[in-house]
DNA sequence: TGTCGAAACTATACGGTGTGAAGTTTCGAT
DNA sequence: ATCGAAACTTCACACCGTATAGTTTCGACA
């Protein structure tokens, strides 16, 4: 037990460098952007030196994935939580409330916002699989929840014009949705998607600065997109 | 007039440099990405030294800008040409190859896409002038004029939520859309940067790679996202 | 309790980057 | 023929990621 309890204490203080580095990185995104995670900066900040940072991610690319894991799994609890927060028997406000979730949290955190979006960092190249594309799809099937229950109205409204089968989406994302919603048709996935799209693009202009130099008032434009939307799947109050 | 040819000359020398400068980098950036674009490799490539540029533009930021301002033109024109190719008095046909002229010229030059619209290099700031803002809101002017023709029956389709005023714009823009369309209210402009916002907002998803991991077919997407945008300006066929 | 060995960390080095200052060459204008 | 500006090179500096080798620390076990 003295054994368990000691090799724990090695565990522990290995997991809170970790922890720490971590902490440290996302900080100097924060503050300086995606391009300020350097491991030099992280060491000076925590007393060490560069090279120390390789016993703990074996390369930087490994520190910036587990920095977008993080932050994109908070960015899905986040709208997760929005979502979980509105009443379920008010679809469209759900829809506002996973959307300004997702909004608030990409303008609160400008820098994830771009580390999970945009170019990270030169020269990075996302690995196959981890926590970043369980995230993606957790943000995905929140949407897609979102299209299911307003699908019914919405696909009378307006049908798809083009065909989707199945085969259309990927395999892993249909195998968390389709048991959920037994009776959704493929083209309500692809309206998720194409939500996905709308938001993502307003979003993107804005934090990119390049709505600015067109519009004055962002949010205003966001809150006529919700409109639009909810009335576009039949849900207007 | 020995006097103006010599001095003409030099200036040609300078142009044709500068010129070969930036068609470097551009080739650069289309084989590795925007990271690419680094001056000792521009210089390598040139049989030049590095610090030989700086001649010719003062910074590093002053070459990407120069270089965005180029690629954001080429957008902007290609996008002005699919719209003057098809037939004026088909407004759907117009919207169609507008946005298809968007995505595939995005498609074909993704790394200038991601230039333009994303980081495009590590600690870049954009400056407040130049030809890039002009593209962008030749982009957007292109983007009002087609929902201008449209907005008589869309308004009346789907009216706007938000009450827009002229005061929530960038007066540049306006200065040159409102004298081309004087009867257009500020909701159809915000009309339009929704618009832009949703075919953005597609792209970025599917250049940056955050599409594929749950859609085989953005294409099939894309066009969707067309009828429905085709559908809700009340033009449908 | 003394010793071993693994883990954590440092030191040094290499090649890459942007950029500044100073020196050299080229070449048109007078 | 000469002057001077422009073009270019050389050298230097600080920063980056990372590989290698050496050093310290400290829990585990005889």
């Amino acid at each position: 037990m003295a054994e368990t309890r000691t090799r724990g204490r090695r565990e522990r203080l290995r997991a809170e460098t970790t922890a720490e580095i971590k902490d440290v990185a996302l900080r100097l995104m924060a503050s300086g952007g995606p391009d300020a995670i350097t491991l030099r900066a992280i060491a000076r900040e925590m007393g060490m030196t560069a090279n120390a940072i390789y016993g703990y991610f074996a390369t930087r690319d490994d520190l910036v994935t587990a920095l977008i894991d993080d932050v994109y799994t908070a960015l899905a609890d986040a709208v997760d939580a929005a979502w979980a927060a509105a009443a379920a028997d008010d679809p469209a406000g759900r829809i506002r409330a996973w959307a300004h979730a997702f909004r608030n949290w990409a303008l609160a955190n400008p820098a994830g916002f771009r580390l999970i979006y945009g170019d990270p960092v030169p020269g990075y190249q996302a690995p196959e699989g981890g926590a970043a594309p369980d995230a993606a799809q957790r943000v995905c099937t929140g949407l897609t929840a979102l299209a299911a229950v307003a699908w019914p109205k919405a696909s009378q409204a307006s049908p798809a014009s083009e065909d989707f089968q199945w085969s259309d989406f990927d395999p892993g994302l249909l195998s968390k949705i389709r048991p959920a919603f037994p009776d959704l048709p493929p083209a309500a996935v692809a309206l998720a998607l194409r939500i996905w799209g709308h938001l993502h693009g307003l979003l993107c202009l804005e934090i990119y600065g390049h709505l600015r130099t067109q519009m004055l008032s962002p949010d205003k434009l966001f809150r006529e997109e919700l409109a639009q939307l909810v009335r576009s799947l039949g849900l207007a109050a």
